[in-house]
RNA sequence: GCCCCCGUCGUCUAGCGGCCCAGGACAUCGCCCUUUCACGGCGAAGAUCAGGGGUUCGAAUCCCCUCGGGGGUACCA
């Protein structure tokens, strides 16, 4: 069997979405998993799309979820170089070949013209298709072309009334009729090949053994295998993963949120969460398996068990994955992730972090925190002297303005006189304290989150007053009586 | 228009002729735990397996048609 070798072959024209970096998962998975290669191949033939930054976003976005390379631009390989723009010789060599051996000929036909050409034919609903125009053009007339200067491209002569099949991995066997391609261009004006040519030379010239891409690309892969024959190259197998969707089905685009995956990372979700929620778009391992290690993935990876249809992309369960996997995080990790936020959302706000408060409360929102960005939010209170505490807030826990002021009066005697801040001491006390004052735990203990927090959700009670202390809690039981003083 | 792919709960999916009047998960709704919110546990609701024809003793599973959705039809990838 020979060597399993796999690529993600992305353009540096946007940041990867979720689409693209789950069909560069998938190709990972199977290299990983078959002891293959899994390379990397720019393909930046479209040098008027070029985004800044889009080089750098992809490899970020990779090593981000911790997808690594064997071979790839940035560090090389036997089948150097890895950039398309930079294997421009290799790709006229082969046009050479194509066209001496008539399979693909030069077209001067203007932009203007094919746009005419082609709105005729929308307009009489004809097939859309070049009509060969330069097909026949005789040598003498190729050359007063070029003697004039006029720009041209190479198209592909697809050949008439063939049947191409390929046994698609995912999908089966899938047949077209060459009837219904037109003569699609190999080599633009520019003198840059097109996707069709560059994908074809560079998979045989890097031993590309499976070519795993979405499933937007079945449309052109008779091109593809048309120009294999054509070149006496090999043909790879080839599988089209199913397509991720957005929520109203269509293909994922800005219009859906977040995009970049990238995004992803800044809005709070954990690398492995973002893998294991795209893993299950379109595979899965059994029928009832959701959380999975990389490990398992790997090991029982298989091209049998990715499935034929789109998967609509669903924020609620990658939020719920992320609840999980911020859940499964050791307290250091946790506290290293959090602070890291909450330096982030604090900066220039005036509000400092207490390291040591920090590392007591973080175990408590752990079970409470679906994104890492809800982190700073929630805990905001123990840093600031400023909670949005008022008496509309402090109201809503059900007792009367006299009851509130009775509880608060007498819950400050306490802890005023209270030399041991400590949760179970102050759950047994303040337990006796609501007994006395005839009130239910609902509603005194809600009173007291509310005076404390300003929040009428948070961690255990008795464990926010200690970690607290006793200044904060005095300050903050003071500030409340103030505002239900009887007048 | 034409070509291609796809079609199981709202969503991700299991299922590959009898184990399925369809299993799991997210979301939803109850209940339990409980000082709140979560977590966790338990449970409910939710799919005439897109529809219609076949084949078969038997079909979500095989075949055909229809419908629906998506993708492609660029000197973009």
């Amino acid at each position: 069997m020979t060597e399993v070798r796999v690529r993600y072959a992305p353009s540096p024209t946007g940041q990867p979405h979720i689409g693209n970096v789950r069909t560069a998962f998938f190709n990972w998975l199977y290299a990983r998993n078959n002891g293959g290669k899994f390379i990397v191949r720019m393909e930046d033939t479209d040098q008027e799309r070029l985004v800044e930054g889009a080089y750098e976003g992809i490899f970020d976005a990779l090593k981000w979820l911790g997808i690594d390379w064997d071979e790839g631009p940035d560090i090389g390989g036997p089948y150097s170089p890895y950039m398309q723009s930079e294997r421009l010789k290799i790709y006229d060599a082969n046009v050479e070949v194509l066209l001496n051996s008539g399979h693909a000929y030069k077209c001067f036909c203007t932009r203007d013209r094919l746009t005419k050409l082609r709105k005729e034919q929308t307009d009489s609903k004809a097939d859309i298709k070049y009509d060969r125009h330069c097909l026949s053009l005789t040598s003498t007339q190729i050359k007063e072309h070029i003697n004039s200067g006029d720009t041209y491209v190479v198209r592909y002569r697809v050949p008439s009334s063939e049947i191409v099949v390929i046994d698609d991995i995912v999908r089966g066997q899938v047949e077209w009729n060459t009837d219904f391609l037109d003569d699609f261009v190999l080599v633009k004006s520019d003198g840059y090949p097109t996707y069709h040519l560059a994908n074809v030379i560079d998979d045989h010239a890097m031993k590309i053994s499976h070519v795993l891409r979405a499933e937007e690309w079945l449309p052109s892969t008779p091109r593809h295998v048309l120009l294999y024959q054509s070149l006496g190259y090999e043909m790879p197998k080839f599988g089209h993963l199913p397509m991720i969707l957005g929520p109203d089905r269509s293909k994922l685009s800005k219009r859906h949120g977040a995009t970049s995956i990238l995004e992803y990372r800044d809005l709070g979700y954990l690398p492995s969460a973002v893998i294991n929620f795209m893993v299950l778009l379109g595979w899965s391992i059994d029928d009832h398996t959701e959380i999975i290690s990389v490990e398992d993935m790997v090991a029982s990876f298989d091209l049998k068990r990715v499935g034929k249809p789109a998967a609509v992309f669903d924020i609620d369960k990658l939020n719920w994955m992320n609840g999980m996997y911020i859940r499964s995080l050791d307290n250091n990790d946790l506290l290293v992730a959090v602070k890291n936020v909450c330096i982030d959302a604090y900066k220039g706000r005036g509000i400092l972090l207490d390291d040591e408060i920090l590392a007591k409360i973080t175990p408590l929102i752990a079970p409470r925190l679906k994104n890492l960005m809800d982190a700073p939010e929630m805990i905001e209170y123990f840093f600031t002297q400023e909670i949005d505490m008022n008496k509309d807030l402090i109201s809503t826990v059900g007792m009367d303005d006299e009851e509130i002021y009775n509880a608060l009066f007498m819950s400050r005697q306490y802890f005023l006189e209270s030399s041991n801040f400590n949760k179970s001491i102050l759950e047994v006390d303040l337990r006796d304290i609501c007994t006395r004052l005839e009130s239910s735990p609902r509603k005194y203990f809600g009173l007291l989150r509310n005076v404390l927090t300003g929040k009428s959700a948070t961690p255990p009670l008795f464990d926010v007053i200690e970690i607290l202390g006793k200044n904060v809690t005095l300050l903050r039981i003071d500030a409340a009586l103030d505002l239900f003083k009887i007048n």
